[in-house]
DNA sequence: ATTTTTATGTGCAAAAATTCACAAAACCCA
DNA sequence: TGGGTTTTGTGAATTTTTGCACATAAAAAT
């Protein structure tokens, strides 16, 4: 390469697309894959997969594909899902409480290390997950001494932007938010938001369109 | 408007995020909106929300406004979100049991009324939300007696697929997936995918790279 | 050794999406 | 009534993203 290429938003999308295809594929064994084996399985165009993986270097053996295991790595060190990252769930209600019971967070790298809730009945109770819920006056606290680096917002929209305030004071720079409402931060901190009546709605418009 | 014009996809999720600080600016009581202050809310460009809007119709007042209730009137006619939809939810654990609780589906219009699980544990069983628990075999039939339209899968990704395969079957053609893997399906049915490891691992790119 | 096959990497054109910039329309106020 | 102000609607320019098409390289076959 050499050049310095600005790098498309939806090639970094993509790219952790691909990685779950190959992760199967590195399970199961199968040592070489072809850009059209990943886009068919991920359902893009398989220039677009070359074009992608292209930006940061050349993966491939021409004739041949990719190595599986190879590629993999060079994905993971990309995207920087080749190490643990510390997060904190606030709001452990119903969605928190599934995300932190999920095992497939931690296989995957992301650590749940704290919990916080502000209602005084959860905070001190110890969560069915192992983390023991702590009052959301703890945030600044804990983000230091535990390092938390990703904050997940889980609580009602009208508490989503003061929890996600609470968290970048502390020092946080990255946040999935879950409530439904636009979280504003400066351009220091990195936020993205998560919507499933977002994706409902799309999928209604195009089912009632097509009917 | 007269002419024909391909909507963009992204006009599509936009006009739902739209709808957001509508709801918020109706129910707080403001007549008028402008097309900067809605995209100052989302994070979108003024000239984008007027030329969103421009696809469906003249919905503003030049050197007024939108009126906030009308504006949102027509959103929802849009969308197909001014009617209600029946759903269900095939895998009721963690993530199935807090969809089925969450109240604001039901205050948007998202009805779910069945739910199915494939554990002999489970099926038969009445859930907290209400739905008493069906063993997967009942899909098909339930699907046509509750005339259900969408299908949320909530299942491992291991059996993703398989559930979606069942759904099409019975006649569903709107799919909300949470499985981390890719739902293979024809033409006609509409897939959405929900995977926040994916969004997890945009953040960390964009969080690794800035530092 | 040469040809055929296969699949990558990439220049370039096409398509899609965004943003600018301004005319058009409505309102306000004197 | 008319000039000033505001904000929409939209054609055109710009930017971004995608996908074709083929040169290139490696391996397999002959
Ligand atoms: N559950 C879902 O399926 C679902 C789906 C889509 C969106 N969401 C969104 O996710 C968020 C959480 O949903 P839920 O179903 O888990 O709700 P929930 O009511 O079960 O949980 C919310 C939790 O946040 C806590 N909380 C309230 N204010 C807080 C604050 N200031 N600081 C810390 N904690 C606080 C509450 O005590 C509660 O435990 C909501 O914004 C909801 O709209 C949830
Ligand atoms: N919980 C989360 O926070 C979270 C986050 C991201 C993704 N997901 C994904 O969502 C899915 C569900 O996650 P979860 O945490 O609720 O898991 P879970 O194990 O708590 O629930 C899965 C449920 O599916 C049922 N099931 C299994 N096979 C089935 C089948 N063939 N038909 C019907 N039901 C079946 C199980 O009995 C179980 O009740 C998984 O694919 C997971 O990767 C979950």
């Amino acid at each position: 390469m050499g050049k310095v290429t600005k790098i498309p938003r939806p090639t970094i999308e993509r790219l952790a697309l691909y990685s779950r295809p190959l992760e199967a594929f590195q399970e199961s064994g199968t040592p070489i894959i072809s850009s059209e084996k990943i886009a068919d399985l991920c359902g893009v165009n398989p220039a677009q997969v070359r074009k992608d993986l292209a930006y940061f270097g050349e993966f491939g053996v021409r004739g041949v594909g990719y190595d599986v295991k190879d590629l993999l790595r060079e994905i993971k060190r990309i995207l920087a899902t080749d190490r643990t990252w510390r997060l904190c769930i606030v709001g452990m209600g119903n969605l928190g409480s599934a995300l932190a019971l999920n095992e497939n967070f931690r296989k995957r790298g992301y650590h749940f290390v704290a919990a916080f809730d502000s209602d005084p009945a959860k905070a001190g109770m110890k969560h069915p997950c192992g983390l023991k819920i702590e009052p959301i006056g703890k945030i600044r606290d804990l983000v230091k001494t535990l390092k938390i680096e990703i904050g997940v917002i889980t609580t009602p929209p009208g508490k989503a932007q003061r929890v996600a305030d609470l968290l970048m004071d502390a020092g946080i720079r990255a946040i999935l938010n879950f409530a439904p409402i636009q979280i504003r931060a400066p351009e220091c901190c990195v936020v993205e938001n998560v919507d499933f009546t977002l994706k409902l709605e799309n999928l209604v418009y195009h089912l009632h369109k097509s009917s």
